[in-house]
DNA sequence: TGCATTTCAAACCAATCGGTCTATAATGCA
DNA sequence: TGCATTATAGACCGATTGGTTTGAAATGCA
């Protein structure tokens, strides 16, 4: 009943979700999502209504694709400190790949000037839920109060991986320095 | 000899590094730099040559300020664990205030796609530094190998917690985060 | 007073920003 | 074939970007 779109949804997010992780909200231009996401201005406000919607898209977009992996590997059943073990280890494989670009959430944290509101309640609760998956990993060893200071802790200890891994990762180091930092799960 | 100039070198500097540290490099704007100094842009590029070459002192400008802070809590004799616990503290509140914006040097690995190149070998070089401060801390204590192992990790959880400062913070949790994680500076 | 020197304010530059509008191309149905 | 509908490409919008040029204002010295 009308021409059909050239461009596919899920194509467009998927290039547009690589340009937003590698140089983020306000450092990544309309021309340039043009270009790499092929969809003209016209369809791309049809579709997502602004730059900010698409962004929206994105990040919601990189937690199917990232945070699958990482919820699912903290919530294996039995739910344990092996889980967070397993995660750290994701993570520095992660940070060594080629074109590490960091999380999206925590590129996002270092850019709130710049995200609308609604972006900013997804980011926050980004960070609450990773929280929330350390903590339930630990309450099978630990009390209350020792699960919530230990999720914590590792919350700050993986932001900061992610962060200093954009300067410089030594895997070799890295995985000496998770065998020490993790030793909170046992004690 | 000449018309005497109007403006004053240092604070126009300290004004810039303000706007610098909340915004980022990037997301200020010529226009807003001339705002928040009061310096016409002729007397800016005159004085700076760009807004890189301004960005650059106020990153050296940055370094004087909170890094006096930094490296006079972590030099103090004898170097000691003593020191790190100190610096920690000092984070602590630092975080806690008001306007906390972040660490400039952290803020700036996380726009690295938009940094010069000799302004990005001023950033890695601040997470070298601090490694390097830690290091000298340690090694009363530890082994070389102990000690390089233990500064990589405190380097990471200072970022993290920097990071994450900004989205929350919980003055009385973070006290007990830091009582259990600087146990590795005991054993 | 007049001149060399330097700073100042503001107009100006091409390029780009996020966003809109128009005109044409492609379709299904009648 | 003609029409309603929707997607396309790209011109266009005012505002702003980092940066430059111009010309007047302010000084010390002669």
């Amino acid at each position: 009943m009308a021409r059909p779109r050239e461009y596919n949804r899920d194509e467009v997010i998927d290039a547009a979700t690589q340009l937003f992780w590698k140089k983020g909200y306000h450092g990544t231009s309309l021309s340039e999502l043009v270009a790499v996401t092929r969809l003209n201005k016209q369809s791309m406000y049809k579709e997502f209504g602004s730059k900010a919607g698409l962004f929206d898209a994105c990040l919601e977009n990189f937690r199917n694709i990232m945070g699958t992996r990482v919820i699912g590997t903290l919530t294996r059943e039995p739910l344990s400190t092996e889980n967070i073990r397993n995660l750290f280890q994701l993570q520095s494989k992660f940070i060594d790949s080629a074109d590490f670009k960091g999380c999206m959430f925590i590129n996002s944290a270092n850019e709130r000037e710049f995200l609308h509101p609604g972006t900013l309640k997804k980011v926050d609760s980004f960070f609450e839920r990773l929280h929330t998956l350390f903590y339930d990993c630990l309450r099978s060893r630990f009390d209350e109060a020792g699960s919530n200071l230990r999720a914590a802790y590792l919350v700050d200890l993986f932001v900061g991986a992610m962060t200093v891994g954009k300067v410089k990762f030594d895997p070799e180091q890295h995985q000496q320095l998770l065998q020490m930092a993790l030793q909170v799960l046992d004690k």
